[in-house]
RNA sequence: GCGCCCGUAGCUCAACCGGAUAGAGCACCGGAUUUCUAAUCCGGAUGUUGCAGGUUCGAGUCCUGCCGGGCGCGCCA
């Protein structure tokens, strides 16, 4: 509806040719908007003052002209100027009763946007580390993801979505190690566990699980002969320079064990337990995701860029644009070049290349494959990365600002008050799935993208699950299911809706509540372009929360089914609608949409 | 120290490229059910938008400085 008005107010500059120099580089969309005051109107134009200044008149005087040009409209009711110069307009009831009508015609269709063949979007979220279960933390990039997702694709964009399985590297190899290392211990070879290997339990899970046939046991000698001793944990009141030490001291010994692990588990051995590992974290990762309803078309290995060589073409590429450079025995990116703070390594002096050198493989890759606009969705503390794989992009051929990165803040978990601790490697974690066991996926769902992915997340269990009713999921859900019950109830008492009857009779809906929920409805498919645009899938919770609130002050105030067949068909035109709006709200936030509670 | 993000009602948060009187929920108080689900509705209070300047017809929103909180600043991933 909110182009309907300012489609009118460009044609009315469009018959305004001593405003058209100043109207050139305005966008007539964004100066109309919805009024907060219903005093004010349905829709308002600050066009007026925003071409005083280059048109060099008054804002009224202006306005004036515009409101002359306008015409007669069967959509508008009134125009009035109010204020310095807003152009106020009332929409007629027939323009309302459309909108309802469109809603009915399309079904959760409605608000959709046609589908755009460009920019093709790639998504990549959660891209969590194949070491160990999701943590609650990583359950809002995927709630968010998944949403912005829905959302974009809702506005129109081909969206793909894709995980990023970090599958290579060191930290793999002390995955195998953990996994051997408990291994040993279940056969009675107890050797110290390290303090930089991943001690959750779901470690001794994976050992025992495995298939390990043909891998010898150890003594226990053989594993620590000739092994350096472990870093300590560090003290509260540790220095930095003792903890550095520390460690380095911790790397020193993981670093030993690795090599250990693969000389007596053998290459193949090795090779065995680290794949089975991965593959049962990855496992549980994707039925996690999936049971949250957060689906992928892709799981990015990262081992594939490896194994193709695709990192050193991506490097060579650069090689050949002489845009790498030595220095101290190591391969260097000259990201300062490119707009960030300091030059990166690609290539370690022992040979081994970078995670950054992967990422700018995987990026540079991901444009190749011909995604025009790419958006990483990042946990708060990689921001640093934002300026680094920019310049990778830049310096492989591509636009900086073909990526996007979105930032999501970090999330504490409460329980009786108190701040838990959460950290993969120490074990001490609350996973996704223990959050959804307790408070259920819709209300988990919800409640991580109910906040803008900019603000900090506190999540207090206590809340979500002892005051479970008060949370604002149910109260959406059960407008849903409200509905379905008044439809149920009309076919029980024969009194089943005339569709084509209540379209004929919308004029009947004069009532305050009435109107006001034909009004919120009709705003659905701003939403959608809105929360596409700013990326903000909130902001679609918050118009689900004030849509319901409509529909439950309605549903109080006027009884549905009443003896008026005309009326009553009219209400459940108005009820069918609300219906459909929530349910595909809803299943935008991937929230279930019940017919009973 | 440098960089990024954040600071709005007692609490948790909104506020559409800057717009009219900054809004919701929770909590608190009072009321509503012979009537379609009371997981609901109706009524009631709350603000120096962290502080100080600046730009503008107009600033919670933009700019500068400061204060407070989070995160980052590796030849880790």
């Amino acid at each position: 509806m909110k182009h309907l008005v300012a489609n009118l107010v460009n044609d009315a500059l469009a018959r305004l040719p001593e405003l058209a120099e100043a109207t050139a580089d305005l966008s007539v969309d964004s100066t109309v908007e919805r009024t907060r005051d219903a005093s004010h109107g349905d829709f308002a134009s600050n066009i007026a003052m925003r071409l005083a200044k280059p048109a060099k008149k008054n804002p009224r005087e202006i306005a004036t002209s515009v409101v002359d040009a306008l015409g007669d409209n069967p959509e508008i009711s009134k125009v009035e100027i109010a204020g310095p110069g807003f152009i106020n307009f009332y929409l007629s009831p027939s323009a309302f009763h459309a909108e309802l009508k469109s809603i009915l015609d399309s079904g959760t269709d409605y608000g959709r946007q046609p589908k755009k063949e460009s920019p093709r979007i790639l998504l990549e979220f959660i891209s969590a580390n194949p070491t160990g279960p999701l943590h609650v933390g990583h359950g809002r990039l995927a709630a968010y993801g998944a949403s912005l997702g829905n959302v974009l694709e809702a506005a129109g964009f081909p969206v793909y979505r894709e995980y990023y399985v970090n599958d290579a590297g060191r930290q793999m190899d002390i995955l195998g190690t953990s996994v051997w290392l408990r291994w040993l211990e279940s056969g009675g070879v107890v050797v110290p566990f390290p303090k930089a290997g991943y001690r959750g339990g779901y470690i001794k899970d994976i050992a025992a699980e495995i298939d390990i046939s043909g891998i010898e046991m150890p003594a226990a000698e053989a594993v620590l002969d000739g092994m350096p001793l472990d870093g300590p944990e560090d003290a509260s009141d540790a220095t930095q320079e003792e903890r550095d030490a520390n460690k380095a001291l911790r790397e020193t010994y993981i670093e030993a064990l690795v090599k250990r692990a693969v000389h007596l588990a053998g290459d193949t051995g090795f090779d065995r337990i680290r794949q089975q590992s991965l593959e049962s974290i990855l496992a549980d990762i994707k039925d996690d995701l999936a049971e949250f309803g957060v689906t992928l078309d892709k799981w990015f290995s990262e081992q594939s860029l490896t194994g193709t060589g695709r990192i050193d073409d991506a490097l060579a590429v650069l090689e050949e644009r002489g845009i790498l450079y030595k220095k101290d025995g190591a391969t260097w990116f000259p990201a300062t070049k490119f707009g960030d703070e300091k030059d990166r390594v690609v290539v370690r002096e022992n040979g081994v290349k970078t995670y950054f050198a992967s990422d700018i493989a995987y990026h540079f890759d991901k444009r190749e494959r011909g995604f025009d606009h790419l958006i990483d969705i990042l946990g708060a503390d990689h921001h640093g990365y934002m300026a680094r794989v920019k310049a990778g992009l830049e310096a492989m051929g591509y636009q900086g600002d073909d990526l996007e990165i979105e930032l999501v803040q970090f999330v504490t978990l409460y329980r009786g008050g108190e701040k838990m601790q959460m950290s993969t490697r120490s074990g001490e974690f609350d996973t996704l799935r223990q959050l959804r066991a307790e408070i259920g996926n819709d209300a988990a769902r919800f409640y991580y993208v109910m906040r803008s992915n900019d603000q900090h997340l506190d999540f207090d269990l206590d809340v979500a699950t002892s005051q479970s009713n008060d949370n604002p999921v149910y109260y959406i859900q059960y407008a849903h299911a409200r509905i379905a019950r008044v439809f149920q109830k009309a076919s029980e008492a024969g009194m089943s809706w005339n569709q084509d009857n209540g379209r004929g009779h919308l004029g009947q809906l004069t009532a305050t509540q009435e109107k006001s929920l034909i009004s919120a409805l009709s705003r659905y498919p701003e939403i959608i372009e809105l929360a596409a645009k700013n990326r903000a899938p909130q902001t679609l919770v918050h118009y689900l929360r004030d849509l319901v609130s409509d529909f439950h002050s309605s549903y109080s105030a006027h009884k549905v089914l009443v003896d008026d067949a005309n009326l009553r068909d009219a209400r459940l035109a108005l009820y069918a609608a609300v219906k459909i709006v929530v349910a595909s709200g809803l299943a935008i936030l991937g929230v279930s949409a019940p017919d009973e509670m």
